[in-house]
DNA sequence: TTACGACAAGAATCGATATTTTTGTCGCGA
DNA sequence: TCGCGACAAAAATATCGATTCTTGTCGTAA
C-alpha cells in the first residue's frame, strides 16, 4: 500500500499546503486524491503533487482560488493537450490575471485572446503608412521625457 | 513650415484616433505635438505618432486612459531608459493589466514585480525533495482531465 | 481648416456594504 | 493518526450609488 501514493501528511509537508486546504479543494472538486485506501484516507500521487504545488504558486502569487479554478477551466478549451507540452509553459502571474507563455505569444488563461504588442513593429506600421514624409524615427520614445512625479503620465 | 511634422488631420488619418482625443489628450499632458506653428496648430512629430499608435493599440486593447497614464508612469522608474532599447520591448495586455516583456521574464508595469511561473521548474523542485519515493512523474497535468463544463475548474 | 469652449452621453473609478469563499481551529470517532 | 462536521475569522467578490474621466457633437472664431 505504501506504493499507492502519498499521504496527506506528507503532501502537506511537501507542498507546505494545510490538510485543511486539501480536504476543500477536495470537497469542492479543484483536486481529488488519485486514490484512496479502504480505511477512506487519501492518496495523492507524484502528479497531484506538482498540481498542488503549482496552485500553491498561483496563491501565492496573488491568484485566487475561484480565478485558479477559471483559469483552468478556460485553458483545456485553448490548449488542446496534445498540442503544446504543457510542462513547457510559463505562466505569468499578477494579481488579476494569469497569461500563459508559449512558443509565440502570450495570452490570457481565462478569455483565451491573444494580447501581444510588438511595439518594435508599430514603426514599419506607420512607416508603411507614410512611405513618404520627411521625418525619420529617432527612437521609441513612449515612455521617456517625464520625470519622476511631474505630473500625471506623458507620453512625450 | 512643412517639415515641422504631421497636422492633427494626418494624425488622425494614421493613428485612427479622433481630433478630439488628440485635443484632450494634450490638455492633460499625455502627448503633446511635438511642436506648434505661430499659428497655434499641431505639429507632431514621428516620435509622437509611435507614442500615439500604441497607446490607441493599448486602448483597443480595453486598457483605460488612467491606467495607461499609470504605465507610463511607472515604467520609466523600471526601466533605466538607457537600459533597455524600448523599441524591442513587447507591451502584454489584458483588461486589467500591462505586462512588459524583455529579455527573461515579464513584469507588471503598474507595479513592476516579476512573476513568472516555469512550469517545468515546478518538477525538479519536488524531484529534490523527494529523492527518494516510487512514484514517478509522469507529466504535467495541472489542466488536464476535466470536461467542458463538467463542474467547477478541477485540476486533476 | 484648425482650434476652442461648452454641454452631454458613456465609461471608468471609487467607497461602502452585503454576500460568498477559503481557511483555521476544535472536538469527535474510526 | 486521519478524516469529518461545525463554527468563526479572513479574504475575495459582487453590488450600488456617487464621482470623475473620456469622447462626441455643436457652434464660433481665427
Amino acid at each position: 500500500m505504501a506504493e499507492l501514493g502519498f499521504s496527506s501528511r506528507q503532501v502537506c509537508k511537501i507542498t507546505g499546503l494545510s490538510a485543511r486546504q486539501l480536504r476543500y479543494w477536495q470537497q469542492t472538486g479543484l483536486l481529488s486524491p488519485a486514490e484512496t485506501t479502504q480505511g477512506g484516507h487519501a492518496r495523492y500521487s507524484f502528479t497531484d503533487l506538482i498540481a498542488l504545488k503549482s496552485a500553491r504558486r498561483l496563491l501565492d502569487a496573488g491568484v485566487s482560488l475561484q480565478r485558479i479554478r477559471k483559469c483552468l477551466h478556460s485553458l483545456t478549451r485553448f490548449l488542446p493537450q496534445s498540442q503544446t507540452p504543457l510542462r513547457e509553459l510559463s505562466l505569468v502571474v499578477t494579481g488579476d490575471v494569469v497569461l500563459v507563455l508559449h512558443a509565440a505569444g502570450a495570452f490570457d488563461a481565462i478569455s483565451g485572446q491573444e494580447w501581444v504588442l510588438p511595439v518594435a513593429d508599430i514603426l514599419q506600421e506607420i512607416e508603411a503608412l507614410q512611405a513618404t514624409d520627411t521625418a525619420r524615427p529617432e527612437q521609441w520614445e513612449l515612455f521617456n521625457d517625464f520625470g519622476e512625479d511631474s505630473g500625471e503620465g506623458r507620453i512625450a
